[in-house]
DNA sequence: GTCTATAACTCGATAGAC
DNA sequence: GTCTATCGAGTTATAGAC
């Protein structure tokens, strides 16, 4: 929700470069990627079809500033839910899985962007420094739960692995509609699964250093 | 790759009904769902641009023909795995991942399309149809690993976590460009994450009913 | 900074000739 | 069955007035 970039004073109209960006996350959680338009969310924040590209280049720039802007949120609500869950590295990382399928649940929309190959991803500075905040959190807690000489390596693909399958659990859920009944039950589930899996990964990892 | 539909008998141009199809699949694969068109396709298969609409009522029909005959052929791939496996039902669905995997990191698109909003797929009866044989199939696998007293909900619960993660951990990858290295390794890894999985469900399912 | 107006395109879908 | 031709809608992006 914060601004990130340069708001340098308030305009006569208002700060219409973070309206644009707060309608197009609405536009996106209503019609999905496929539906947005830089008209579109002209129209929603009450200015002509032209006037967002005085502060975006293209309609990639605005579309970057919002997965920005999402991806921020999510992190956020990731490193919430870890802080929340007390002491125990598993507890904590097993959280974020939760947390991560409640923000899914909610703002499914904005995850397929966040993902999405239409956004050139790795050619929009804002986007890449919101990401790296995701992972680098998310690294973290994985570290916290593996033995102490894990691997740079070793830590990294358990991290993604995690994120990876909690994100595939969240997001093929909605079969049918869009309202989403029982979403503490289904993120509770996503915690149960997360430390499944984990407690099978140790097991293994146990296993084979002492035979 | 099978016809899922009438080609009642040879017409003269050679089935186009059936070109449309494989066009169709060969063009998401470049493009992604986003960038499919009936246009495009029918540029492809050689025919003006509504040649399209004798066989197909709309857009979406073919869209809909495209994702069955993708499900068709991914269900196929996760049966021949699981039967390649061997007689021990985790080592058989925890096949299915590495197939899945495999099948995700070529036919990435493909996978997109099946379980994409855009596509209604409630209201389309031969993409159901598919998609119910790709279920069917995978909670036998299922059910073979679970008690024998396992509740139907329960079988269907590990099936979807199964599906789903799998789903997430294969198609979130690709992170920077297409080409996909190794493919055999991030199979493998596959593997052993449903594996793992399955580890600590048992044991958890297990450590309840003997405490 | 925001407006109106418009250029240049692509798309889905239809009509009617052959 | 496939063609040509076209309509209407919607898109990105730019030009120039204010």
């Amino acid at each position: 929700m914060s601004s990130p970039t340069t708001p340098r004073r308030g305009y006569h109209h208002g700060d219409l470069r973070a309206r644009l960006i707060s309608e197009g996350i609405a536009l996106l959680a209503e019609t999905g990627v496929a539906g947005f338009s830089v008209a579109k969310v002209a129209v929603r924040a009450g200015v002509s079809s032209a006037a967002p590209y005085r502060h975006f280049p293209d309609r990639e720039a605005l579309l970057g500033a919002c997965a920005a802007a999402l991806t921020a949120a999510l992190t956020d609500v990731l490193v919430r839910a870890a802080e929340l869950a007390g002491p125990d590295p598993v507890d904590r990382l097993a959280a974020t899985a939760g947390a991560y399928t409640r923000y899914a649940l909610e703002h499914r929309a904005g995850l397929d962007l966040i993902y999405s190959p239409d956004l050139a991803a790795a050619h929009r500075p804002v986007v890449v420094e919101q990401s790296r905040r995701l992972m680098d959190a998310l690294m973290a807690l994985t570290s916290a739960v593996l033995p102490e000489d894990a691997s740079w390596a070793d830590t990294a693909d358990l991290a993604y692995v995690h994120l990876s399958t909690t994100h595939g659990y969240a997001t093929l859920l909605p079969r049918d509609g869009r309202p989403p009944r029982d979403v503490d039950g289904i993120a509770a589930r996503a915690v149960t699964v997360a430390r499944d899996h984990l407690t099978g990964h140790l097991l293994r990892l146990r296993g084979h250093g002492a035979p």
